[in-house]
DNA sequence: TCAAGATGATAATACGAATTATCATCTTGA
DNA sequence: TCAAGATGATAATTCGTATTATCATCTTGA
């Protein structure tokens, strides 16, 4: 039990080598600029009161004479409790926490946010966002009213995932969706497929919308026939199948698993009778034991780069401030040549 | 393009109610002691203004001033980069998220602590672990010589994890590793095994240490020979065999796939020639394809607990400041009565 | 009518370091 | 011998918040 003592300061280190605080601040940040100069002797009696005493600068009141505090907010929209789609937002963290210790800045998780209705509040009473520098964004789907105040107010920000306008241009590091669902529907196409349909909402969140997007404009370019199937239940996707489909393409691949039981009650051998594509990586955890054919979202990189994206913003740099990543292809065994064609 | 945003101060939120800095600070923290007097009409402005301009209080400079944050600091001495064991800390991180978001604070994750040796540097040049009220300390190994340090300075913190004293018994949400390790010994008795083995260190962590002596206590009440093998390799592995041992206890379960390859190779069945135990689970990111028996780390109760303690600790509220939490048997099919008595 | 007490707000200062402007003192050159 | 320049150090101020001491102004009671 020492007590509580009381840290080492430069008033202290001042005190014991008979000069000012001032000169104690400028022997330790060895200022060589126009004007400042320290005598060699004065320097030595100063730097060895340091050594003893074993001081260090205190970090906080270093940084209240800065501008910025070099902590980066990191806002969720999903909450932690329950649980539910925190597993795939953990790559994202994953990317910012090493870009952050990359460089030497600190996150701060933004858990005191309140949660109503299922999603995180940002600008709700007593709002702690603005604690640190700016922030960065992750959630499947972003208010665009938050984002419209972020741009007002001059907070720097940087979201996770591709986001239209919101009164300018949101800086943003999103997955190539578009790219990733046209290249997959063209290797359909190759593969002899002619009606093929797009499982999902297609809307809301701008990651349906990009997928939908790529997979219209692709089908297209194939001459392919394509429709849609709103939601992966089985009524719409019998009519789907009974319309001549052989491939679907998931925009939510959690829903694997319901549509694999599905095609299992139905008889429909997958690839043999049935493509299954899925478009990126699960946002609920569900156990999947087939390859899927699909992509992968770049997420670890993006999380990276978000960060990139965000000094570059504060600091004035020049960058792209919206970027798209590309996804990874990945041939699985549930995507073949269609056995209606082959028959 | 907005420019270099000017926080918003204390002392503008006075210029907009006509009022002065320190009217602002003594609404903000609602001082209701002995000689401070707000009147209400004041006060209605003042909070009018906050809400307008969503004005927070710097942390920096109410840390300089040596009030409180509600930012809780996390402190892991596994570097992000390059991955490895960050996975085996996601539950943890979760289950602090989850109480963080219950009782209305913010976490900041420390990762401008350098990285040295593999290791993260508590108190590094610059440190910043100061920004945040206290911090928890997530590892499996942690220094000794930071844990006296945070004690010496006063430093409020806790451990996920157990640890022996530092100049005073340190706060702390363990896993009960002795009991879970203890009960799965006895349960290999019961099934009638004479002689069993501990596979691993038994030392360095606490983690370690103590299921090491779980394993040691309860094979001696059971009466069961028992024995050590320093590590996952083949030829201290084959030693334990040719010495009888029926039952293999696992420190590490990432080395199960290093067990079964191995006993693959030499033929050995289980749990028909041979049982394995996972003691936990696995530190390092592997795939296992069988039900190993064992016992589960409950991480993000731990988690949880582990910011309870924490507030116990800075409002001086009466708690246990160490907990053992209890692990979840999990009876697998890798535990079996021996062959070897059998036949 | 005046002193004592209650009320409401503010000025001043601390926290620890960084920085700028300023001030002595000493050299040097003419 | 005196002005100009070089040298070395310090006083004062800044950053944003919290707190204490102080100061007006208004009530109240006798």
């Amino acid at each position: 039990m020492t007590g509580p003592r009381r840290r080492v300061t430069q008033r202290d280190i001042a005190r014991l080598s008979g000069v000012s605080q001032a000169t104690v601040s400028l022997v330790l940040n060895n200022r060589l600029d126009a004007g400042v100069r320290i005598a060699p002797e004065t320097r030595d009696r100063v730097l060895d009161a340091i050594r003893e005493t074993g001081y260090v600068a205190d970090p906080v009141a270093r940084r209240l004479a800065d501008r910025n505090n070099r902590i980066i907010g990191v806002f969720t929209y999903e909450p932690v409790f329950p649980s539910g789609a925190r597993d795939f937002f953990h790559p994202f963290l994953l990317g910012l926490e090493e870009q952050a210790e990359r460089l030497g800045c600190d996150l701060l998780l933004l858990t005191s946010a309140p949660v109503e209705g299922g999603r995180r509040r940002m600008f709700a009473e007593g709002s702690r966002i603005r604690l640190a520098d700016g922030c960065v964004l992750l959630g499947q789907e972003v208010d665009r009213g938050d984002l419209e105040r972020l741009v007002g107010e001059g907070i720097p920000f940087v979201s996770v995932g591709r986001r239209d306008d919101a009164g300018g241009p949101v800086p943003c590091v999103g997955a190539d969706y578009p790219a990733a669902t046209a290249a997959l529907v063209a290797r359909a196409a190759e593969l002899g497929h002619r009606r093929i349909a797009y499982v999902g909402r297609g809307e809301g969140p701008e990651s349906y919308a990009d997928r939908l997007r790529g997979f219209r404009a692709a089908a297209a370019k194939a001459g392919v026939e394509y429709g849609r199937v709103h939601a992966a239940a089985a009524e719409p996707l019998d009519a789907a199948v009974a319309g001549g489909v052989t491939a679907l393409f998931l925009e939510e691949p959690a829903d694997i698993p319901a549509v694999t039981d599905w095609a299992a009650a139905r008889g429909l051998g997958v690839p043999a009778d049935l493509s299954l594509v899925a478009l990126g990586d699960p946002t609920r955890p569900v156990s999947i034991d087939l390859d899927v054919a699909g992509f992968t979202i770049p997420r670890r990189e993006m999380g990276r780069q978000a960060l990139d994206v965000f000094f570059a913003l504060i600091e004035g740099a020049e960058t792209d401030v919206q970027r798209l990543l590309p996804c990874e292809l990945h041939d699985g065994a549930t995507l073949g040549p269609t056995g209606r064609n082959r028959s």
